[in-house]
DNA sequence: CGCCGTGTCAATTAATGATTGACAAAAGTC
DNA sequence: GACTTTTGTCAATCATTAATTGACACGGCG
């Protein structure tokens, strides 16, 4: 059994939207306006990525890495591991009719 | 100095196309539009992909990773990378504007 | 010559990331 | 208690873009 490389666990993984509501923010003690005012953005982008229901781009983690000290590429892993899980279910039909060219 | 975290290079990094088409393809020895019907999508698509004038999106990553046998990872880091490259550049003075907020 | 596959360009479509405007509810102030 | 400000959310609009289709020049081959 192969236990490396574990594509996309069975749980969706979180939004990180979600860390930066329930962790982030929490934490600096500022009303999401003012955080959106910082950040560059307007503040129903910022109330929609903290909602889950829009993706951390890249631009966005450029902004929220600066802005959080710690640089661009957490925000990005999680989106792209959010991202991935999803189009894993939506595009499993289709994968599985992909022809494989690594030895059967 | 920190030398860890290099979060972008000087050099931009290649896209996840060129390895695509300068290694890849040529060891399979599948032409172009054969590998496109294959990978459940347009000819003029993988064109794009090839030539790095278009983005390897989670859903083509995915249909890569099956179809190349090493899973999605691997181009979906190197989109990322490549993005993350410009997308500083085009941030830059955005981004000089941004607080931060882990002790100056 | 006529045919087919290749590589590229332009136009169209569909999806989406982000902004602005509007509005009800909660918090704060006089 | 009435008034103002802030908050959280919804809808509409705009701009971008990923992907498709259609069209066309070039090169080998029957």
């Amino acid at each position: 059994m192969n236990m490396q490389s574990p594509v996309s666990a069975k749980r969706c993984p979180t939004h990180p939207g979600e860390l930066l509501k329930e962790d982030v923010l929490p934490a600096l003690r500022l009303p999401v306006a003012e955080a959106a005012r910082q950040l560059g953005v307007s503040r129903q982008t910022l109330y929609k990525i903290l909602g889950g229901t829009a993706p951390v781009t890249p631009e966005m983690a450029l902004r929220l890495g600066k802005w959080c000290g710690n640089g661009p590429g957490l925000w990005l892993r999680m989106q792209q591991a959010f991202d991935l899980w999803h189009a894993e279910r939506a595009l499993a039909d289709t994968l599985a009719g992909i022809p494989s060219h690594v030895m059967g």
